[in-house]
RNA sequence: CGGGAUGUAGCGCAGUUUGGCAGCGCGCAGCGUUCGGGACGCUGAGGCCCCGGGUUCAAAUCCCGGCAUCCCGACCA
């Protein structure tokens, strides 16, 4: 491609409206345009690297024995109702009517869809497994898109959807799928974890995300040191450890009221009390089935809400709103303790159940209560691993050291089990006659989002730097020709080899502009192809041109008659 | 949905306090000089100053209403 006919203006400012690097390089660029909030245009350069990425996805899925399909991004909402997600999803669906008031919603996911379609077609044991996938467009109105591609209301996903005669059956394919993405990311040039997951609105059991490691991420995922455990945060479990923050001693003074006027919060009780905060203990309310049940963890900590719901499992629990507290006054928000006559369940992370001497909250307005023991001054029901794990921690499974990192979520498996194949009458007749819900798994990759994801891992303070496989173009061609005989001589030198190069199958971006030495180095750094070729007046007397390998930064010299086998590799 | 901010040329911004010809840099077009790290000179094109209403001799600027966008938080696959 010869930059003179590309349609592409790189900007020199950052746009006023982004704010990490990716967002900003793939707006300089030109790679995209944003059209509205979340929504935007994918201009040639942009459209390439995306290609690229959808085409790895691709390989990497029909290897893996799915088959590809198309599934309507305009979706009947009566089919939302059928599974309840028209609710679930709520108002991040965009949805409309057409002319005959008919409900309609753009695909936020495909679940539905698919499962509908498999039951029509298949009924057998003999059939199973399938696995679908579709590349294509998906929408959600974001309550806030932010950080570009990153979280943006119309994105490309690659989504798959398998369907099995048991479970076991599907965790091969599960095992295959998570097998691909490790290949897929790994030919992204992404550095991905793979971690346990919470389960989401998608519903189903077992699910790992894959985090590629980035400060811009929106995750916080766990990882040790030492072993290969890694989960989500809202996932991660830790060893059960006494805090530090208690004492050990079993002779502790009788518990005693102190005034604490207006200090409805850890830190001012720590402060005037002149103790740690981990030697408070902080009680956060839910409701559990109707009634207050606590969630107690030391006052340093924070409760993981996901892992109170599992402790408490199956009632379903909500976190105490506003209106809950102004409603019972009983309940002194700031000044909660676990020893409150009111409350049905008392779940206690291991660290307070083994910690003595705690600060806690008196249940009476402007009051605390120091050196209550658990089991003589308050009652624990349940002892549930309930704080947010955090750097330092130790791991459950080996005892070592934890880390909490951030991270972009590029993909995510999971194993569903039959929540759709049910509500839609997925099933299949077994070789006995008798009929059951087929098993299903899905499996989702961010194809944009990879190509955000890539950004922020592959840049620096020139630009991007592309990996081979996803650039747009393998090489960037760059031609300083001056005026006269010397600079005809130039240009038609690299017009032969511009020519030669596409002969050889190197695809080639042609810096044939009539700009300035300057600018066509600046715009060649920016635009992150992953190897330069320089060809000037002063190389072309000795008959070389010059390499720069964008990343690194090399430079070395070429003659020019082996500029293409050097670089078709041929 | 709470808190904060912004909306002026393709992009980045000044001008709004104190009402008085619509500005600057980059980019774009023409001519000339340059030609190995975002060159220089001259000339020029380009505007619904977010939208609607009001005040005024006069509104980008003041008042009222609306819309959009961004940031922080809450929410979320």
């Amino acid at each position: 491609m010869r930059m003179s006919q590309l349609f592409l203006r790189t900007l020199r400012d950052d746009p006023a409206d982004a704010e990490i690097d990716s967002h900003k390089l793939l707006v300089r660029t030109g790679a995209i345009r944003r059209i509205s909030s979340g929504i935007y245009s994918w201009l040639p350069l942009g459209n390439r690297v995306l290609r690229n990425v959808e085409q790895i996805v691709r390989e990497e899925m029909d290897a893996a024995g799915a088959q590809e399909v198309i599934l309507p991004i305009v979706q009947p909402l009566e089919l939302w109702e059928r599974t309840g997600r028209d609710v679930a999803y709520g108002p991040q669906m965009f949805k409309f009517k057409d002319r005959r008031e008919t409900g309609f919603a753009l695909a936020p996911t495909a679940e539905e869809v698919v499962t509908s379609i498999v039951a029509s077609e298949y009924s057998s044991y003999r059939d199973l497994p399938v696995n679908l996938y579709q590349i294509n467009w998906k929408y959600r109105d974001e309550l806030r898109p932010r950080f570009g591609l990153l979280r943006s209301r119309e994105f490309l996903m690659k989504d798959a959807y398998s369907f099995h005669v048991d479970v076991e059956d599907l965790r091969k394919t599960y095992a295959a799928m998570y097998e691909a993405y490790e290949r897929i990311f790994a030919r992204c040039g992404l550095t991905v974890r793979a971690v346990e997951a919470q389960a989401g609105e998608i519903g189903g059991d077992i699910n790992h995300e894959f985090m590629a490691v980035a400060p811009v991420g929106e995750d916080d995922f766990v990882w040790c040191r030492s072993c290969d455990y890694a989960a989500n945060v809202e996932a991660a479990v830790r060893s059960a450890l006494v805090s530090p923050g208690s004492s050990a001693d079993a002779s502790i003074a009788a518990p005693e009221a102190v005034p604490t006027p207006g200090m409805g919060s850890i830190s001012d009780v720590a402060a005037h009390l002149g103790v740690p905060e981990n030697t408070l203990l902080k009680s956060i309310a839910f409701d559990v089935g109707g009634k207050l049940a606590l969630a107690v963890v030391p006052g340093d900590r924070e409760v993981n809400e996901f892992a109170f719901k599992r402790a408490v499992a199956p009632l379903a629990a909500r976190l105490y709103t506003d209106e809950d507290f102004a409603r019972n006054p009983a309940i002194p928000k700031g000044f909660i303790g676990p020893d409150h006559s009111e409350v049905s369940i008392v779940v206690a992370d291991p660290s307070v159940h083994g910690g003595q001497g705690w600060v806690i909250g008196a249940n009476r307005v402007d009051e605390h209560t120091r050196n209550a023991v658990p089991m003589r001054d308050f009652r624990i029901d349940v002892v549930a691993d309930l704080v947010i794990v955090a750097s330092g921690d130790s791991c459950a499974r080996c005892g070592g050291e934890l880390s909490v990192d951030r991270g972009i979520e590029v993909g995510h498996v999971f194993q569903l089990g039959t929540k759709y194949s049910t509500a839609l009458d997925a099933t299949y007749t077994d070789d006995a006659g008798a009929q059951h819900p087929m098993v299903m798994g899905c499996y989702g990759v961010g194809v944009s989002r990879i190509v955000a994801a890539v950004v922020e891992e592959h840049s620096d303070e020139n630009g991007i730097t592309w990996p081979e496989g996803l650039a747009p173009y393998d090489v960037q061609l760059m031609v300083l020709a001056g005026k006269g005989d010397a600079g005809a001589g130039v240009k038609d030198a690299a017009e032969r080899l511009y020519r030669d190069l596409q002969a050889a199958g190197v695809s080639v971006l042609f810096d044939d502009r009539d700009a300035s030495p300057g600018v066509k180095f600046a715009d060649a750094d920016l635009l992150g192809m992953p190897v330069q070729i320089v060809l000037g007046a002063k190389g072309l007397a000795r008959g070389v041109a010059e390499r720069k390998i964008r990343a690194t930064g090399e430079r070395d010299e070429i003659a020019i008659d082996e500029v293409v086998t050097t670089l078709s590799g041929r």
